[in-house]
Order: C-alpha cells, then sequence, then structure tokens
DNA sequence: AATAGCCAGCG
DNA sequence: CGCTGGC
C-alpha cells in the first residue's frame, strides 16, 4: 500500500460527507444600516470610473473605489471636509473633490466627464465583456462610436469579445438566488455522475447567502490531483493515477467536465479553457438568461484555501490576510504558511476544510453570512 | 507601489 | 518565445 493510497484514502472518507459544500440559506435580514454618503460615494465611483476607461489609470480607479467604499460605510453624513478627510482612503485630491461637492452639490470633473463624447463611448463599448479600457480606445480610433457599429464590424474582435456583444445584455443581468441554487444542484449531479470522487463549492456571493450573484463561479477538485509543493512533502510519484501540478502532463479533469456539460448543453460557449481554468457561458434552463461561468480546478490539498479565497468577500480577504500577517502567518489563495524568525515561510499547514484555517490562526469561526 | 495568475492573441 | 490585455 503505498503512501498516496493510503494518504487519499483518508482524504476522501474525511471528505465525503463534504462533497458538495451546501451554501448558507439566504440571508434573512441584512444588517444594512443608512447610508447617508451615498450620493457622494456614487460621485467618486463614476469618477473612478472615467479614470480607468478614458485615462487607462486603473490605480486610479481603485483610490476612488477605496473613498467610496470608506464614505458609504461611514453612518453619519459628511457635513464639513474635515470629517471627510478622517476616513482612510481619503487624501488630497479625493478631499478636494469632496470639498467642492459640500459646497456646491457637484464636481465640475465629473460633469465634464459626463458630457465628454470620448466617454461616453467608451463607456458603452467596455459593457462588451473581453473589452477593456484599452481595446475600447482602439475600436474608437478605428470609428466604432456604439455597439450597433460593433455589431458590423465583428472582424474587430476577438472570438472572446463577439461572445461578449452576444450576450451583453444577459450579462448586465443580476443571478437571483433561486437560479443559483438550481444551478448548484444541476452541477452537482451532472459532475458527481463523472466521477463521484469530485468535489464542487460554487464561491463568490453565492456562498456568501447574497440575494444575487454577479456570475457563476465554481471551483473543483479531485483527489488524483495535488500541488507540486504537497507532492515533494509526501515523496509523491507522478503515475497515471496521480497528476503532480506543473509536471507537464495533460490534465483531463476538468476538460472532462467542460465537455460534459458543453454536450447536454448546459454550456453554451467557451471564452477560455485551459487545464486549470474555464471562462464560458452557461444557462440552466430554457426560460433563464446567458450566465458567465467560470470553473477552476485546484489542486486537492489547496482546495480549502481557494475555497476560503474564492468565497471572499475581497475586503474580507484583505482584513483576514491582514490579521494573519499580525499573527506571523501568511495567508494566500493556495495555502498557509506560518513565518520563521527570519521571515521566511514555513512549511504550509493542513488545511482539510475551511474552519481549520480559523483554527491555525487562532481566531473564532467565521460564518458564511458575515464575511463582508 | 498598488491582487495574482491564467488564458488568448499577437508579433 | 515574451508581451499585453482582460478577467
Amino acid at each position: 500500500m503505498n503512501l498516496l493510497k493510503l494518504n487519499q484514502e483518508i482524504l476522501i472518507k474525511k471528505f465525503h460527507i463534504l462533497t458538495l459544500q451546501m451554501a448558507p440559506r439566504a440571508r434573512k435580514v441584512r444588517p444594512r444600516a443608512a447610508k447617508p454618503n451615498e450620493e457622494l460615494a456614487n460621485i467618486l465611483l463614476e469618477i473612478g470610473e472615467y479614470e480607468k476607461n478614458v485615462n487607462l489609470q486603473p490605480f486610479k480607479y481603485q483610490a476612488y473605489r477605496r473613498a467610496a467604499q470608506s464614505l458609504s460605510e461611514h453612518p453619519e453624513k459628511i457635513k464639513r471636509i474635515e470629517d471627510a478627510k478622517a476616513l482612510k482612503g481619503i487624501g488630497k485630491r479625493i478631499s478636494e473633490k469632496i470639498s467642492e461637492y459640500l459646497k456646491t452639490g457637484k464636481v465640475s470633473k465629473l460633469m465634464e466627464a459626463r458630457k465628454n463624447d470620448k466617454s461616453k463611448i467608451l463607456k458603452e463599448l467596455t459593457r462588451v465583456a473581453g473589452v477593456g479600457p484599452s481595446h475600447a480606445q482602439k475600436l474608437l480610433s478605428e470609428g466604432i462610436k456604439s455597439l450597433e457599429d460593433l455589431k458590423s464590424h465583428q472582424n474587430l474582435l476577438t472570438h472572446q469579445q463577439i461572445i461578449g456583444l452576444k450576450y451583453v445584455d444577459d450579462f448586465e443581468q443580476r443571478i437571483p438566488r433561486s437560479e443559483m441554487a438550481e444551478i448548484e444542484k444541476f452541477l452537482f449531479e451532472k459532475i458527481k455522475k463523472i466521477d463521484k470522487d469530485y468535489t464542487i463549492t460554487l464561491c463568490g456571493s453565492y456562498r456568501r447567502g447574497l440575494e444575487s450573484s454577479g456570475d457563476v463561479d465554481l471551483l473543483i477538485t479531485h483527489p488524483n490531483y495535488v500541488s507540486l509543493r504537497y507532492a515533494e512533502e509526501y515523496r509523491l510519484k507522478a503515475t497515471k493515477n496521480l497528476i503532480i501540478e506543473t509536471k507537464k502532463s495533460p490534465i483531463d479533469l476538468l476538460k472532462n467536465i467542460v465537455n460534459k456539460l458543453s454536450e447536454i448543453g448546459f454550456i453554451s460557449d467557451t471564452l477560455a479553457l485551459g487545464e486549470t481554468k474555464f471562462m464560458g457561458v452557461c444557462k440552466v434552463a430554457h426560460d433563464k438568461l446567458h450566465r458567465r461561468i467560470d470553473i477552476r480546478l485546484l489542486p486537492y490539498d489547496e482546495y480549502y484555501c481557494g475555497v476560503f479565497y474564492m468565497t471572499g468577500s475581497d475586503v474580507f480577504n484583505r482584513d483576514i490576510r491582514k490579521i494573519a500577517k499580525e499573527k506571523n502567518f501568511i495567508l494566500n489563495e493556495y495555502c498557509l504558511r506560518k513565518l520563521n524568525p527570519d521571515g521566511t515561510p514555513g512549511k504550509a499547514l493542513k488545511v482539510e476544510s475551511e474552519e481549520d484555517i480559523f483554527r491555525h490562526l487562532g481566531i473564532d469561526f467565521i460564518p458564511l453570512e458575515e464575511r463582508y
């Protein structure tokens, strides 16, 4: 009996009942404070989008987003500029905008951006999935001014963008929780039929219990696929039954699923398909819209760090990673490691559930519904 | 200096 | 191959 087999059996036993990580019931009451600064926050967000899409300034966009986030979380209406400056993420330039807003009720930079034709067109073009600020500028320079123009000049688009254009309207619609649950059930049944050892988890806001989601984010794993780190630690050798990450043997674990889901008509389009990541389009029933779906294959030993990370929220992830750092751990998408006195990371800790992450960090488990 | 890494497409 | 863009 080799070590691998033993390990696998233990893991499989342990994981079997958890194979489908059921998402929690929807939040009953979302503890939602009033948002007295929402208008201001939205103005900043809009300026941020302008910086990103028109001025190609993604970092300014991030800065505006952070500021907007601070403001919308702040429970009291900002009346004086000093109150705003005290919030995190609000520095000199942004507080100037807030000052102007407090005095006049508007921000001239935004007013100019709104009446700027170029920015209107770029905003319209970037509605297409796969068209970012850079492509949008290029399209504009070739005379494309609207989605209508794009429809008649598809030769200017990549395959991804053609699909994005085809479904622009669908992709802008949120996915109701009930439909997410239907998708989850469907995927579970179909994937288990391919191979019962697959573990699958629908992550993102759905897993946190929100009433709607932007897209479908599915993580999958299989005991036959482990990380290189894990293989080295247990001195595992790749075999026909064990695939080790980064060993250049083709991994079919994802493709098998994608092929099957395409065959039965659930997946309608493929945007990108590699060995570990699929991006595409799905539709769960005729009366439903087309939805963006990502499927990621993770090594078995890294699964729960991945699930934790992909469940978010991103703000929550940042907070937890900070706590980890304070306690001399380093947490990322793949693993949790204790830092040595010299600051280098030690061996990956065993993480076989999300609870393990909290346990290692010495903090109480934070329920899915509370991960803002 | 800013999240990170996968995939497509291009030269 | 390495780079860029998008997500």
